[in-house]
DNA sequence: TAGTGGATACTACCATACAAGTGTCGGCCA
DNA sequence: TGGCCGACACTTGTATGGTAGTATCCACTA
């Protein structure tokens, strides 16, 4: 019973790159580090009382995927939110995420079909309360759980590197409970698919669950052309 | 004219720690480093002359896309094939290829088309001198195209880590031309389909080549049973 | 005044040294 | 003889110093 290094979803880990890598990613989904950003080695290791090396390989982890540019013998910045990969992001996670609800029609593991009510009754209670960041949470919570049911965990893997990136466009577009109670009905909606073993339904609901996340996005651009890339 | 960091495949890059990891990469892919094999970060470092610290990093770009598993305090080896691992990374690789020729139904760049010919073609010289390496690459550089013509490099970077693994098993499966040979004609009906704007005939292809690719699996498990995980 | 060349301060990158945790092996004891 | 316990060899993780590359700024020149 060693292994379990990362089970479910980021919380913090027990080495000090892992936990800064956490840390950083956080914070830059949460706009706190804004796209642009001039991210320093020397200073993120001050501020958090560690040495520079934990440090790197956290930025390394982060450029990975794509969340932040490493520029040799320059710097790191924050890379701004690019509107064409965005929408080849949501292409893809649309690709995938339809795939697994059609999977999950025909066979679906009753301990997640459990925790999916539980998830979204909590997500419901944290919209209502206004709480981006557990909202947020229960999100991603919902859809692992998604994946997992259907037995493809890899698939949110696959997703989550490519979900970073929306969820920074999400932080804008979400304003208040208006706006977040819909998505909430669209979770129903799948899942009401699924239990139906409605194929074709299921992944439209997706479909049109994805498709709805970033249609705010030619607004929130508008809004905060500093954030995005010519 | 700066950037480019990283354009097709992986060729050999500037820094130490990224030079060592494709290496590294190359070689369990390869099978050199068969699964299970214990990496010690100071037996790579001398033996590339450098310091452990750009191993390190390798390491950790390699634990990342899952090849390697770092057991803190302990050591780290290379991981065993799954083959639940493979069915799952097989799903999540149709679903996103499949969307990926659909899409290329609808609107494909010209130059990207001229060059799957040509790809094509050096494809199936590399076959037909038995040249395996050859012929991987070209395989991925095949992929890499359509996701590029389709308009959504995103979707090969998100197809890329699956594939290393795939590719271990294409590396047991494919003993000669004649089996590589099948492969490229349907690399053709892909094409063809795409030619003539069928999405369903070119999603079709594509599943049927991408299900061809392992249905050799249960063999080579039976073969090298060491190379996989309980 | 506009343009150019060089010193300087910054960066990421690499090497080395140290710290902390884990498995193993051998001696010791009941 | 079987089981326990501690020293040791090994691993990864972290800290620090030094190196090479790049951009900036300022003095200098045409």
């Amino acid at each position: 019973m060693r292994t379990a290094v990362n089970s479910h979803f980021s919380t913090t880990q027990g080495s000090a790159a892992q936990r800064i890598e956490s840390e950083l990613r956080r914070s830059i989904i949460a706009l706190e580090l804004p796209p642009g950003s001039r991210l320093s080695e020397q200073d993120i290791a001050e501020r958090h009382g560690v040495s520079r090396q934990p440090v790197r390989e956290a930025l390394i982890g982060l450029a990975r995927t794509r969340l932040v540019e490493i520029q040799p013998q320059r710097g790191t910045v924050v890379v701004k939110i690019s509107v064409r990969k965005m929408m080849e992001a949501r292409f893809v996670r649309e690709a995938i995420e339809t795939a697994v609800v059609r999977r999950a029609c025909s066979s679906f593991d009753r301990q997640s079909r459990q925790r999916i009510d539980d998830l979204i009754e909590m997500q419901e209670h944290a919209a209502r309360r206004d709480d981006h960041d557990a909202f947020q949470r229960y999100d991603e919570l919902f859809h692992i759980a998604l994946a997992e049911g259907a037995g493809c965990p890899l698939a949110w893997e696959a997703v989550q590197d490519i979900k970073a990136h929306m969820d920074r466009v999400c932080q804008l577009t979400l304003p208040g409970p208006e706006a977040m109670l819909p998505l909430i009905d669209q979770h129903r909606n799948i899942v009401a698919a699924i239990d139906a073993r409605n194929e074709d339904a299921a992944a439209e609901a997706m479909r049109l669950h994805l498709t709805e996340i970033l249609r705010a996005l030619p607004r929130v651009e508008a809004e905060h052309p500093e954030l995005f890339s010519a």
